[in-house]
DNA sequence: CCTTGACCTTCCAGTAACTGGAAACCCTAT
DNA sequence: ATAGGGTTTCCAGTTACTGGAAGGTCAAGG
């Protein structure tokens, strides 16, 4: 299987692919040609980082997981240890932005959004 | 004023100061011996800067803010489609973490957490 | 006058995770 | 032989800073 057969497989364009391999995520063979040859080891670790950036796990915390598992010998704590982490920043972040979304909702709403010059929204930006 | 004197009026570090007048956004003066010199006009701006970003609003958007709020003949509603834009934005941005924190919180709470290998949360990702 | 410490200056590199583009090679079909 | 699509590598750019190095400036103290 060349690169972009399982680009279509595993829905990760094959630049990005090519990056995993670069920071060595995986380490497909090569053909006589050059062209890398993925097997399913291969599919299946990519199939698996594609899930894992779909949950926002940084790829330093994939490499983590990638590890974990392919250690027969893990303790479930490590990885449970890795997504706890993850998920408290992850709730921190909503925080944020819930803290963002309603300032700027009131803001929004408070502007009249016409032609003339007077704007709520410039008025707290500026603390007039 | 001096570089340093503003960062701590504005609470932004020196070195974001620099980076705001390299890519434009202010023009503080300068003296004899080369050290900025900041004005009212330019404590002002960069303390806008920063509660815009604090918005979560992008360096591109804070120009526009910026712009608009210099500008006395602006229509509002200009101030309000980049509001409203970004507002969108971080709607996306919060169901698409909550969507995560879900998901994670899920599989965290199915994970043993103990030293046996056996994880909920691996197998998810790999879907066996 | 000299030194010390706290400023300030510029410039360069690095961060996260790709993405776009160029130049060139490979393979298959016509 | 050529056209098309695939593939390769390498380089640069993205966002918004941040860290660090090398060196100039300034005010206070001895």
């Amino acid at each position: 299987m060349n690169i972009g057969d399982i680009a279509k497989r595993t829905g990760l364009p094959p630049k990005t692919i090519r990056y995993y391999e670069e920071i060595g995520l995986i380490r497909p063979a090569r053909d006589a040609n050059g062209y890398r040859v993925f097997r399913d080891s291969d599919t299946h670790k990519l199939a698996f980082l594609g899930r894992a950036r779909a949950l926002g796990f940084s790829i330093e915390d994939c490499r983590t997981l990638l590890a974990l598992y392919e250690d027969e010998a893990r303790a479930s704590a490590d990885v449970k240890r890795v997504a706890q982490e993850h998920l408290g920043q992850i709730e921190e972040k909503i925080a944020q932005l819930q803290a963002m979304r309603d300032t700027l909702n009131d803001l929004v709403h408070a502007c009249a959004g016409d032609n003339r010059p007077d704007c709520p929204i410039l008025k707290d930006l500026a603390r007039e």
